[in-house]
DNA sequence: AATCGATGTCATAAA
DNA sequence: GTTTTATGACATCGA
């Protein structure tokens, strides 16, 4: 329990430094996509391929570049949070797998046996596993069942994986391909290791590369293919292709096996190291995924976490309470009888044993807490027991073959001779028999519960099919959760920040230039710049705001405060209008066509119009931007009519008010998408709780029938005082309210029992 | 021509 | 009371 709970811990600081870092990568991308522009298409490759649905590529597409050159920076702004969000997800989904695997290998390096000793290789070497066992056709029937059931999500967590893995890397080499060379150059391939390692590090595994892509790579070195804008989406295809290679292999789902093996890899170190360490480490990655047949790899770390911590609190408790199951049977709990016991944390083991990855990490303590039951079955077989505890158990069990593995328990328990006997009378129906009677009453509720499950349709499978459809829907709202800086606020430190930072005064024309003032920096433009006003002083502030999210993190610095691509296109334009080099499809289409002048104004904002057909001495942007002091000062400096000083107010005021919408609809937009984010949360959490739900009622089925037999058992050897035993058709047990149990002849009620105890003793068997 | 999304603007309330 | 901000409603523009 210390163990799991320092892991847990670890854990948790880990993954929050993997956020960080895939924040960073995020950022990076919107670096990327701002740094070059014409390269949206390709760039809308790493968009996607951080997200998981096609509602995610429209929204990005939406908000993103390509559509209208105006929105530029808000859009901008959202797409980095959209992206950044997704990413946080994602990593709890998918591409984190591969970083967490490395964060835990290298702290867990004490006790991890094989992958400890290589650091950052690591993630090779887990991912190789996978690798290796998804293409493996040897890979065993039970690994292959098990992963069968969440392929698809696999399937598409691998797909983003990897195409968030190459996607950017498509564009960073962008650049380079357009310097000149097409061909994948020496450097080029350096450059895209240089690249891999960098998605390495940012979380995407390296095996990515390697196994599929690198193939491919190098396949295309000798052809030579064109690079422009095609390249993004070769990239995204070959990438596809690369996953639906493994797909194509029979349907065994392996398609996405390979990398959402990466996933559960950590956890099943872990549980290796907790519970087997016997285990072949190329199997490590796969027998997971049959523990959680469902899809439940899909939940996030942090549930997964809840998860071992509800276990773990709930042995603590069953660990605490002598009888969990007596007291819940109706049981006073004074009883001795510790087969109850026994029952209780073995069957309530068993669920969270059967399907939870996870959980098998809380094995240890569990198999502390009863060891008798389960392992010495599970020594006796050499298979590894994580998977197949239940299985095993049974098919050892003598003679018992029931189908619920826990009449294994009765094999335990019952002497062999009394075995074969108490297995006929289990396959009779003994229900009646009061202590079914007991368990039914407690029960029945659940089992109601789970009938009413079933109705619903949440069979296991449909469970997993829910999770991967939550999990889907994950996608949708992946970048909805909550970004780090609130729009307001951030807001209002942008304004000035936007100022200071590094674009702002260059291509004022109607000498803003001269201005040093922070705030007045940023209105620097003015009419020069027109029609791109808004955008231009939109990215600056966006650009500022969102480094200012990710100050704490160091490789984003560069990055964020280059927005030197702006500079370019306002200052060029603003120093000679006609030049089309705008990136904006109004300036294209006007520049063309129409005069200077004309075209100055055609960009210019009708207040910048205004402005300047009254003569207004000062920029727009200042009007709007400055403090009200400076401002003050400003208006006072200048003589200026009523009707100048009239439009100065109303420029401030619908400047200031246009701020204050495009805030507005952001914030509109980012309660909207967390609102997504909480009802894909919630709705993935109804389907946690019912999965989980029907595994107690499982559970508890099996303790019911192990009730049964007990009950059998017990009553098969109850001798009357002449020796002989009591027809069961006769004489039933009944259980009181104090704990005794007692045998009553049958018809006679609960009432009656003090009337005629033939026999009362207490169940001492254990 | 109709539609839609993005954006700007106005009016108004609230801070 | 003034200024700023937030937001609904409407207008406009471009696709």
């Amino acid at each position: 329990m210390l163990y799991l709970k320092k892991y847990f811990t670890e854990g948790l600081i880990q993954f929050t430094i993997l956020l960080s870092l895939l924040g960073v990568r995020v950022d990076v991308d919107s670096y990327l996509s701002n740094q070059l522009p014409p390269l949206r298409e390709i760039i809308l490759g790493p968009s996607s391929a951080y997200t998981q649905t096609q509602f995610h590529n429209l929204r990005n597409t939406l908000d993103g570049y390509g559509i209208h050159p105006k929105s530029v920076d808000l859009d901008q702004f959202f797409t980095t949070r959209r992206l950044l969000n997704q990413v946080r997800q994602l990593d709890r989904l998918s591409v984190p797998s591969t970083e967490l695997n490395a964060w835990l290998v290298h702290r867990d390096s004490e006790t991890v046996v094989s992958t400890s000793s290589q650091p950052s290789p690591s993630i090779t070497l887990d991912n190789g596993g996978g690798l290796e066992d998804v293409n493996n056709p040897d890979a065993t029937p039970a690994m292959r069942g098990g992963s069968v059931g969440t392929e698809s999500t696999y399937n598409l967590n691998a797909e983003d994986s990897s195409l968030g893995a190459v996607a950017p890397e498509g564009n960073q080499e962008q650049p380079g391909s357009r310097d000149g060379n097409d061909d994948l150059s020496k450097e080029d391939i350096d450059l895209i290791d240089i690249l891999w390692r960098q998605d390495i590090d940012l979380g995407a595994g390296r095996e990515v590369f390697n196994y599929s892509n690198r193939q491919k790579e190098s396949e295309e070195e000798e052809k030579p293919s064109p690079r422009e804008n095609k390249d993004g989406n070769e990239e995204q295809e070959r990438w596809r292709n690369g996953v639906n290679l493994q797909g194509a292999q029979p349907v065994d789902g392996e398609t996405g096996e390979s990398i959402p093996e990466q996933f559960p890899a950590p956890v099943v170190v872990t549980a290796e190291i907790v519970s087997n360490e016997e285990v072949p480490s190329t199997s490590q990655g796969l027998p997971l995924a049959p523990l959680r047949p469902t899809g439940e790899t899909q939940l996030d770390l942090e549930q997964q976490w809840q998860d071992i911590m509800a276990i773990m609190e709930l042995q603590a408790m069953e660990v605490n309470s002598s009888s969990p199951n007596s007291s819940s049977s109706s049981d006073s709990g004074t009883t001795d009888s510790n087969s109850v016991v026994n029952f209780g944390l073995s069957t309530r083991s068993t669920p969270v044993n059967q399907d939870v990855s996870l959980h098998q990490a809380s094995l240890p303590s569990c198999s502390q807490d009863f060891p008798p039951i389960f392992y010495p079955q599970v020594d006796s077989t050499t298979t590894p027991p994580r998977t197949t505890m239940l299985r095993l158990s049974s098919s050892n069990s003598s003679s018992i073959n029931s189908t619920f593995g826990a009449t294994n328990l009765t094999g335990i328990f019952i002497p062999p001779h009394v075995n074969s006997s108490s297995t006929n009378i289990t396959s009779t129906p003994i229900l009646p028999d009061p202590f079914s009677n007991l368990l039914e009453e407690s029960m029945l509720d659940e089992i109601s519960l789970l009938d009413l499950a079933m109705e619903e349709g949440f069979s296991q499978a449909q469970a997993s099919q829910l999770e991967e459809e939550l999990d889907s829907d994950s996608g949708l709202s992946l970048d909805s959760s909550h970004s780090p800086a609130s729009p307001s606020s951030s807001e209002t430190s942008c304004s000035s920040a936007a100022s200071s930072s590094s674009t702002s005064a260059t291509f004022s024309e109607e000498g803003a230039v001269g201005y040093s003032t922070d705030s007045e920096v940023a209105t620097a433009e003015e009419g020069a710049v027109g029609g791109y006003q808004p955008g231009y002083s939109k990215l600056c502030r966006m650009s500022y705001q969102n480094p200012s999210q990710f100050h704490g993190l160091p490789q984003l610095d560069n990055i964020s405060h280059n927005h030197t691509y702006n500079l370019p296109l306002s200052s060029v334009f603003a120093e000679d209008p006609e030049l089309p080099i705008s990136s904006g499809k109004k300036a294209m289409k006007h520049s063309k066509l129409q005069p200077p002048q004309d075209l100055y104004d055609k960009h210019s904002s009708r207040d910048e119009r205004r402005a300047r057909s009254m003569k207004i001495p000062f920029s727009n942007e200042k009007i709007i931007n400055l403090p009200v002091e400076e401002f003050n000062e400003l208006l006072a400096k200048h003589h200026l009519s009523e009707g100048q000083l009239a439009l100065i107010r109303d420029i401030r005021r619908r400047g200031k008010n246009k701020m204050a919408a495009q805030n507005c609809r952001k914030r509109k937009l980012d309660t909207i998408i967390n609102l997504e984010q909480g009802v894909h949360d919630l709705r993935r959490n109804k389907g946690r709780l019912l999965k989980e739900k029907m595994e107690f009622i499982r559970s508890i089925r099996q303790m019911k029938q192990k009730m049964q037999s007990l009950y059998q058992e017990v009553f098969t050897q109850l001798r009357d005082e002449e020796g002989r035993p009591y027809p069961p058709s006769e004489y039933s047990l009944q259980y009181s309210a104090d704990g005794s149990v007692l045998i009553m002849p049958r018809g006679v009620t609960t009432a009656e029992q003090h009337r005629k105890p033939e026999k009362k003793q207490k169940d001492k068997k254990k």
